[in-house]
DNA sequence: CTAGGAGCTCGAGTCGACTCGAGGTCAAGT
DNA sequence: ACTTGACCTCGAGTCGACTCGAGCTCCTAG
């Protein structure tokens, strides 16, 4: 991958430091996931800020715990826009918080219902080994 | 929708227990996610046993948590296959609850983050109230 | 006996977020 | 000058899990 200057950074040195694949970081901004287009070399080729990579950062943690592309979009839009729309950015950052705990809370409860299933499972073999396992009551 | 004997459930009500619609429920029947398929009346309606319905509200955490429907699939097989494949299924259940873990701490993760930004939001907020909020450093 | 709601099958459509490929350009080492 | 590998754009394809609709049948209450 092409290497930039010190404070600059060329597509293949982001998609290594922040995992997104190039395809990926290309299709980002296209969707409107930056402040404003990338700054391009000469050649054309993109070059990424020190501060661009620090919000992808961010960006990688909105995506992976769920915030569809477009609230993502409007919250970059919001920053675009400057002071004054800080209250905004806030609520989005909230609602989206407050759907990841859910999220983390549902997932709590489907693991107990899955560990529970594992407990029955380990203890009937750990009782059965070498031996039949439990044929009586509901087969699953 | 339909009521039917004591024993049994009509798909409409299945999917008012379940939260599942009727449609998925077909679905879901279809891709192999119940041992046998569901019996039916004469007049060719489905009607689901206690069991199957205890085995839905498993399922469906099994999909909530993010199990993929050919490994459900796999796993309602083993237990179709009967007595001797307790391990297998044990493998497969113990196999998932390490990816949800693995997905709750990922969550948790971007959690962190993201909380830790609206906190700056929410401080510099309070702070500057009737004020004009920061408008230095990295705007986003 | 008839009306209307619940079910049935089958095939097609949707959705979001990538992911890929073709066909070309740019740049650095030899 | 050439080769090679990283980039570029644009459009199309993929994937999983539903979701919907058309056109038909069934059943029960009035």
């Amino acid at each position: 991958m092409t290497t930039t200057s010190p404070t600059t950074l060329s597509i293949g040195e982001v998609s290594a430091l922040t995992g997104l694949s190039a395809h990926t970081l290309r299709f980002y901004e296209q969707e409107g996931l930056f402040v404003a287009p990338v700054r391009r070399t000469a050649g054309g080729r993109r070059c990424y800020t020190q501060e661009e990579v620090e919000w992808l950062r961010v960006g990688v943690k909105l995506r992976s715990s769920g915030m569809p592309l477009p609230e993502i979009r409007r919250y970059v839009q919001l920053v675009g826009e400057g002071a004054g729309t800080e209250a905004e950015r806030l609520e989005v950052l909230r609602r989206h918080e407050e759907r990841v705990r859910q999220q983390v809370a549902d997932l709590q409860e489907a693991l107990r219902v899955i560990h529970t299933k594992v407990e029955v499972y380990a203890r009937h073999l750990a009782a059965g080994t070498a031996d039949r396992v439990w044929s009586d009551g509901p087969a699953c």
